[in-house]
DNA sequence: GCAATATGACAAATACACTTTACATCGAGA
DNA sequence: TCTCGATGTAAAGTGTATTTGTCATATTGC
């Protein structure tokens, strides 16, 4: 899995910590998935489109 | 996180096995994400989706 | 009644998601 | 230069996803 993150983030200006804290998960955690280092659990992926305001599909892609 | 997982699988006539066999997973996973016992990674949430023709967001549901 | 199929569940083992703590690097600004 | 915020990564620990194997139960067809 492929994801725009990274690109998201910026877009809002948001540091990795203000992510985290937004999500409620650790700011290692947003940069290993952001890394992709792993891939985030089904309820996290929603908490992050939530964030976003937009769909898991427009922020997670198959590779 | 619930899930239509029953739902679909009953409409195109299927067994828990018969959708394990399209994911290549275990039928036990199958029946342990429709009983709502765990979430799918994200990974398999996707193949789930690809299978059922459809988005991760109209199958699984915030709860 | 009997075999076969479908479903639900549990136990033990492995892999992965996520946490906390910690350390290193880099760029911007005083 | 010294500091500070942001980022990348690593180790160790906890929890969850998934596997294989197994058992119980219900349903259906012969």
């Amino acid at each position: 899995m492929k994801n725009r993150l990274k690109v998201l983030r910026a877009e809002r200006d948001w540091s990795q910590q203000d992510l985290a804290d937004r999500l409620e998960v650790s700011r290692q955690s947003v940069n290993a998935i952001e890394t992709g280092r792993y891939d985030p659990s089904l309820p996290l992926a929603f908490k992050i489109a939530d964030v976003f305001e937009t769909q898991i599909e427009d922020i997670f892609l198959r590779d």
